[in-house]
DNA sequence: AGCCAGGCACCAA
DNA sequence: TTGGTGCATGGC
């Protein structure tokens, strides 16, 4: 099968991804910034710098905003330049992380006729849902951060990945590729219990692993509906995913669009905020005012997380 | 100091 | 199917 994308690879030694009119750079690495503590990324002057989890090379990229239309790409960290399947695995790695291939049209047309997303939809305009592409990674910060201050949350992560992650340096700095589910799998509670998950959590975290290395879970098998059951109902029979990390989940990482966690603390928070009510809306509440989100919940909670960072 | 945190499993009824 | 409870501790 061809690639689509093969074609806009430049056979240079950095890429040039072509970006939709509507995508903002500055806002993604604006959402990128919100946490001090975040150990996937790193965001310096308005870059972002990660070591991606593409085969065979690895490669640590540096992306700025580059010329309009287009986001720029630069290597670091090989002695050789990557090679092309690494390249090409980079720019598609680029626009799932990014969202780059959704039309946005629909969602901006409703925003711009919904009181509660208007004016926030409008501040922020230009931002995509920043993904997780891995689903182990998806899962454990989900599970991670269930009922627990994100602050502690990040801190967790970063326990987790500098025990369990691998490393590479790079210019003074560590790069690291999140733990693997065949790592974890092997692992009894205790191991995580002493990085101070709670006990449940460290179940919940090495059971998903064994799951997806054994093969019984993957991306793929819960977005072909071909074994019965929608995405949500597969993972909601996995223990320790309830019906906020399934919807989380599937909104980062699945890229569901209608996916819509309304159980979310942080969704409820920013909304009190928006409206400048005194409570946070019930459930309830929220379900009413999102009849019109229809298909797009994820992007409307996306946009009103914002608000709050 | 006390409340809240990007919930979930488990148990009754 | 619904509602109540324990988890467990950091952050602010």
């Amino acid at each position: 099968m061809s690639n689509s994308h093969d074609n806009m690879v430049h056979p240079g030694p950095d890429l040039q991804v072509p970006v939709p009119e509507d995508f903002n750079f500055a806002e993604t690495v604006s959402y990128m910034s919100r946490s001090g503590n975040e150990c996937m990324y790193v965001i310096e002057d308005g870059k972002i710098y990660k070591r991606l989890p593409v085969g065979p090379d690895y490669p640590i990229v540096e992306i700025s905003g580059g010329r309009a239309g287009t986001l720029h790409v630069r290597f670091h960290g090989t002695a050789a330049p990557p090679c092309a399947s690494t390249r090409s695995a980079t720019v598609q790695y680029i626009r799932e992380w990014f969202d780059l291939d959704t039309d946005l049209t629909p969602f901006y047309a409703m925003a711009q006729a919904d009181g509660l997303l208007r004016h926030t939809v409008d501040r922020f305009r230009g931002l995509r849902i920043v993904g997780i592409p891995d689903l182990f990674e998806a899962l454990c910060w989900a599970m991670i951060g269930q009922q627990i201050n994100l602050a502690f949350a990040y801190t967790l992560k970063r326990r987790f990945v500098e025990r369990y992650g691998e490393r590479a340096l790079w210019n003074g700095r560590s790069y690291w590729l999140f733990p693997t589910p065949q790592r974890i799998a092997g692992l009894a509670p205790g191991d995580l219990i002493d990085l101070q998950l709670t006990s449940k959590k460290s179940e919940y975290v090495i059971g998903a692993a064994k799951l997806i290395a054994e093969g019984k879970l993957s991306k793929e098998l819960l977005l072909n509906g071909e074994h019965g059951g929608s995405a949500e109902q597969r993972l909601v029979g996995i223990r320790g995913i309830g019906p906020w990390t399934a919807n989380y989940v599937m909104m980062r990482c699945l890229r569901i669009p209608s996916a819509f966690p309304v159980q979310d603390v942080g969704l409820h928070n920013a909304i009190k905020h928006v409206t400048g009510t005194e409570r946070k809306p019930t459930v309830e509440e929220i379900k009413q005012m999102s009849a019109s989100w229809t298909g797009w919940e994820a992007y409307a909670t996306f946009y009103l997380w914002r608000v709050l960072y």
